[in-house]
This record gives structure tokens, sequence and C-alpha cells, in this order.
DNA sequence: CGAAAATTTGACGACTCTCAAGTCGAGTGG
DNA sequence: CCACTCGACTTGAGAGTCGTCAAATTTTCG
């Protein structure tokens, strides 16, 4: 156990609330101290309830949250529907924009139940004065929203509804992986069909026959929440999904910044 | 003209690489030396030909470019393919990201030509450890881009063909106006119905129908480049335009934040 | 003028939406 | 334990949207 503290458990058991945050990304960058700054700006924890919207658009919260467990959607009302933009995991700071944006302009909510750690602007604005390189992870890991959003714009142009959830699939496998909660055979979530409607674009009526496709194609099995990956490979290939967007670690570095000759 | 200070006019004449930058929006949330010293930031100006892959995916820069004349895209590469996640205009700092993300994860590409100006990240660097407010505002700065974003995906998720390309000409077009460029009627640009098809997820021959059908319904007129708004209410009413995510002023403040009791 | 690029049109098949109806599964009350 | 109920899931049919292939027309530019 001479590595407790490279491991996410390890990590988790020194920070309870933040100990997953940017794992398998830069948190190798944070120092000690770094860390422990971070978990002590968590004010409260609290859980939520599923399906229940946790921050609402238009609206000016005074602090930002970071989610410890449990799944959320960052959606937009549109007509008469809400469109799911993002989707989150344990360890991803939801709504740091709200620091630097002040108004929201998306919602979150829950899908199952969900324990979040809410973290007071004010100690942001600290963070900001005094720890420039903390400031900088924490910016960094907005981007990290930010590519995301660009990969599934993209996965939008370019794939037909059952790609999409492949792709969708292969994500949340990929990055449960990185926190510390994955299984190469799939995962469990309070995910419904109805809710991949909402990520990908479609109805709940094609997300249920594009899911009879992946199944019939032996890729995946969707039930009721649970993920079932029957082959991995085929289900990246599938879905055309390329990590790279997601920033692990080995593949980014912000060491030679500091090199920077100008 | 004793605010020659607040136009646009008179900010570039102040300072001609950076005056565009956050105009209409948080601009006037930076002091006279905050201005300065993001314009004394670049060091290079470039005039970039047109249809050229500035900067590429994959890639690590020790410099961030912002776009002082011209338009490019942000771009992924598909299968065969080019995909279009984003459009920006001057003073957009379309590659602060690179900074903070180090190896890129897009494409930026010019449309027309291009002037731009790069900023060494070692310049940024210090701005990180010497000016938190204007961090702050770079940071503001890229979650824009990040909430633009979501708000592409949402309209991807929401809209056909027609109304994405109307929503796309609604949004360039407040984005003009926000920084000096607008007119009510419409605007000139080098975009070819290709490179709509590729921001907006279909086919050339597509996009040919769509635009006949707003050319039709007289809501606006697509001619190499050249789009001319006919029924500006009804554009933004068919593309399902709402510019709160493009937090135009008035809309956000700072203010309160350092109000925050914590 | 001639070549290249951009735009336009038609036909047909694939993908997706809508309306309608039926099935399955978990939890409740008897 | 069973009948009931509600939400989630599943299926079918017809219409609208979109992609592909092929070809013609228009514009730009040397």
């Amino acid at each position: 156990m001479s590595d407790e503290r490279k491991t996410v458990a390890g990590e988790l058991g020194r920070y309870p609330t933040t100990g997953r945050f940017l794992a398998g990304r830069l948190r190798y960058e944070m120092s000690g101290p770094e860390k422990a700054k971070l978990e002590g700006l968590v004010e409260r924890v609290d859980w939520i309830e599923a399906n229940t919207r946790l921050l609402q658009s238009g609206n000016v919260y005074h602090y930002s949250t970071i989610l410890i467990e449990g799944f959320v959607l960052r959606t937009l009302d549109g007509e008469n529907q809400r469109h799911a933009v993002s989707f989150h995991v344990p360890g991803d700071f939801v709504d740091l924009h709200c620091f630097a944006l002040k108004r929201l302009d998306h919602n979150i909510d829950t899908v199952g139940k969900a324990k979040v750690g809410l973290v007071p602007h004010s100690a942001l604005n600290k963070v900001m004065e005094t720890d420039p390189h903390l400031a900088r992870i924490l910016w960094f890991s907005t981007l990290l929203d930010a590519a995301m959003h660009r990969e599934w714009i993209m996965k939008l142009e370019q794939l037909k509804a059952p790609r999409r959830i492949a792709h969708i699939f292969a994500e949340i496998n990929h990055r449960l992986e990185l926190i510390g909660l994955g299984a190469a055979d799939g995962f469990d979530s309070e995910l419904r069909q109805s809710e991949l409607a909402e990520m990908t674009g479609t109805t709940t009526i094609h997300v249920n026959r594009a899911l009879r496709e992946l199944r019939e194609s032996k890729i995946a099995t969707f039930e009721r929440g649970r993920v079932i990956i029957h082959d991995r490979t085929r289900l990246e290939e599938y879905g055309a999904f390329d990590p790279a967007y997601l920033y692990s670690d080995g593949l980014v570095s912000f060491q030679d910044k500091a090199a920077d000759g100008g």
C-alpha cells in the first residue's frame, strides 16, 4: 500500500468529498496542500433526491457544486421538452461555471440520488487571489467540459442514433473507470430510455429501436439503466469513440508550460 | 465624444488588437490598466490566408491566438469529413483553451482571410500569478465558448436543418452587433454552403434546400456568403434564438461576487 | 473563352417522428 | 400470493426529414 495516494480509494480516504476530482486526469498535478485546500472549500454536503432540479437556469448562485456520488444531467429547456447537453459522474465540479458566469445558462438535474458538496464563491475568489496553480487547475476542469461539449457536437453532426448511444455508453464507461467506478463489462445507473432520448436528440421510441439494434448486434444491452457491454472494442468502434478529448492521464501535461520561453 | 471609451471604435483606437475582446459583454469590467495589460500580451500580429488551418488538433502550442479580423471555424476531423463545432468573430480569444489544456482537441480553420494576435503562454502564466481579476475575465471568456457549445448541442437536438441555419444566422448577426460590426439587415462573410453543412451536421445538398426554404418564406437569403435578413423577428423566432446564452451586457455582472458572504 | 468551384435540381432509399396500441415489470392493497 | 396499477418499454404503420447518386446550371477567375 505504499502508493495508496495514487489510487482513487486512497484519495477518497484522505479527501472524502473531493477525492475523485480530476481522478485519472490532472489530479497528479495537485500537491497535498492543494488537495487539502480544495477539500476545505466544501462548506456543506447534501444528498439530493432522484429526478430533482438541483440548479435552475437563469438563477444566480453564490456557491458551486461538486458531485460526490451519483449522476446528474446538464440540461436546457426547449419548447416543451428538456434537452440534455452533458452527463456528469462523481468527481465532476459540475457548476464551477456559475462562479465565473454567475447567472447559469443551464439546469443541473439529478438522475438517481446524488451526493453533492457546496463550495461558496467567496472561497473560490480567495483561491483565485492566493493560489494561481490551483486556480488554473479549476480552470482546466471547466475546459474539460467544453472539450466534451465539442466532441458531442461533432457526434451529433456525424452519427445516427444507434451510434450516438454507443458513444454515450463508451464515454460513461471510460469516465467511470477514470474515477475508480468502472467495470469492463458495463455499469449501472438510474437512466431511463427517455433520458437517453434527451441526451441523443431523438425520441424515446427511436431510442428503443436503436437499443434493439445494439442488442441484436451483440454490442451492448440496456435494461432499466443497467448497461451490459458485450464487446467493448466493437462498442467503441461503432460509436467512433476516441477518448483523446477526455484528457486522461499520460495524454496531457502542465510540465512543459513552466518551460515556456515566451 | 466624451464617452469614446465606451464605443467599440473608441476601444479599437486605444487597443488595436484586443479592443473587441468581450465587447458588448464584460469589457466594462476591465480597468484601463487591465485593457492595456491585455493589449501588451500580444507579441505578434499575423495575417492568415483564407481556408487555412491555423491550429491543428493534437498539437501542443506555446501561445494562444486572439482573432482580430475575419472569421474562423473551430473544427474536428471526422471519418473523412470536417465538422465545425463553433464559429468565431473578431475579438474572440479563440484558443485560450490551449493555454490550460495544452494539447489541442480541435482545429482552428480560417474562413476568409484572418488577422490574429499571438499571446505567449508565459505571459498568460504571469497574468494568472499577478492579476487574478484579469485571469478571471479570461476564464469567463472561455466559459462563454462552453455556453455557446451547450446552446448549439441543444439546437442540434431540437431543430431541423432549416431552423438550425436560421439560428446560426441570428447568432452571427447578434455577435457581430456586440463587436460593432453588425447591421440589422444582415452581414457578409466568406462562408459557403459547404461550410454551413459542416456547421449544421447535414450535407451541402440539404443545406441548399434548407436555404431555399428560408428564401421562399422571405426570412433570409444567402448568396455566396452574404446573408440578407428580410425579417429579423421571424428569423429569430424560426431559429428559436434567445441570446441569453451569449451573456450580453446588462444580463450578467461580477459586481455582487465581491459581496459573497461565504 | 475555358476551367474550376459553387450552386441547384430530381429521384430514391434510409433515417426519424408521430400516432396508436400493446406488453412487461415493480410495487401496492387485498 | 394474487389482482391491480402505473410507469417503462416495445411494436407497427404512415409521413416527414435527410443522405446519396447523378446531372445540370451558374458564378468566379485566369
